[in-house]
RNA sequence: CCAGACGGCCAGGUGGCCGCUCUUCGCCGGUCCUCGGACCGGCGCGGGGAGGAAAGUCCGGGCUCCAAGGAGAUGCGGUGCCGGGUAACACCCGGCGGGGGCGACCCCAGGGACAGUGCCACAGAAAGCAAACCGCCGAGGUCCCGCAAGGGACCGGCAAGGGUGAAAGGGUGCGGUAAGAGCGCACCGCAUGGCCGGCAACGGUCAUGGCAAGGCAAACCCCACCGGGAGCAAGACCAUGUAGGGGCGACAGAUCGCAGCGGAAACGUUGCGGUCGGGCGGAUCUCCACGCCGUCGUCCGGGUAGGUCGCGCGAGGCGUCCGGCAACGGGCGUCCCAGAGGAAUGGCCAUCGCCGCCUUCGGGCGGCACAGAACCCGGCUUAUCGGCCGUCUGGCCUU
């Protein structure tokens, strides 16, 4: 099975960030566009895209680098078991991302899911 | 054994589950097709996949473009003991000189101050030409006192001692002197000349001089040598889109030939062609060579950042032999060893190792540096837990 699409330009970032949709957890931060985004902009493959942010507040190049993979990691098991299809989720990397335990973060990831009824059983 | 100096190396190990990226080969599907294959996508087996600094972007190159090549001058920037290494360097190696350490060793922006200009703050009497604040002297001259010995004042002599300073016109010692002074002498330093050693920087030695010549060139400067600019968002191709632009201003010369027209002719005018010019093009100028052509200046308008290549066989790694004190060079053998593009090189678990804390001595908990390739090499600089190996120095103990 193929890696989740991504998002790839910083125009999508954008129209994720603006779309206000935020879930805050103690090892990450999850953005999500809304659901009456009207019809998704590529018909043909509906499924869910993800992007991940990690600014310079993780740390240096090293830290950004790890605290991405981990959370690349913890996507590709929760997003794809549970995200809802037709949305484009953004997860950003805080300085408690690379401290948390792991089987924490799939929780806190979990639960932001619950928290913005985008939780798919 | 302790303390230390120098050089080299490693950068936590092992196993399991799940992934990413590139790729040899095989299979499947699709497109093109000169039916041999090429390209695209998927799957499978196997293989590769961050660093010693990948960092800072401080030097030196390769490569690419700028149409871009030569000579000279000017300017700007850089380098600066000598010899060697190298593609090259501001790097490296070996020397020299100076300084530090008992020593192994370490450190040094180390050309020129009689080519010129400039600066030397504060303090101090005086800062580059000599000068005399506190002082020292009373030999010489004049005067005074005294019978005399002698004493005193002034003119004056001195720069040893004190004091200021980063620096005060060699240092130490002896002689000398009224006190002093290279005034004389010895040694050291310095300068000049000769000889010897060395490729050289430089060193040694002898003679002479008798101290004059201060420092700053990381002040301008002088001398020698080196250097065109911009950078992989370089640049090339494909696709798509837009445009092969528009406005305003200035200038479009001279001469010759031919032809047409006007003219009696001189000549005027139009066209074509030639020559000389003109303008633009490197940091500037001159000359040569070369390219472009209506030129120059200014303002306005419009579009793109998708894909492929560049993009890794290289001043390459490892081993070995030879030359060299060494940096390094040469021969032979062997290996192919990251190539992303919101950006792969990982996530999780177990266990071992090391460190710290706690402990009921079973163990438990936490941590494991600095740090992430982006066109590629050679250096420099900076950051860095811990450990290993080798050579050497100074001590202590034992024999």
């Amino acid at each position: 099975m193929a890696q989740l699409p991504r998002l790839k330009r910083r125009r999508e970032f954008l129209t994720v960030a603006g779309s206000g949709r935020k879930a805050v957890a103690p090892g990450l931060i999850l953005q999500a566009t809304g659901p009456s985004r009207g019809p998704a902009p590529d018909a043909a493959a509906p499924g869910l895209r993800v992007g991940f942010t990690a600014s310079r507040k993780v740390g240096n190049a090293v830290a950004r680098n790890r605290a991405r993979r981990r959370l690349r990691a913890a996507s590709e098991t929760v997003l794809r078991a549970h995200a809802a299809n037709g949305h484009d989720y953004v997860v950003i990397a805080r300085a408690g991302t690379l401290t948390r335990p792991y089987a924490e973060l799939l929780g806190d990831l979990a639960g932001a899911l619950k928290r913005l009824s985008l939780y798919r059983p």
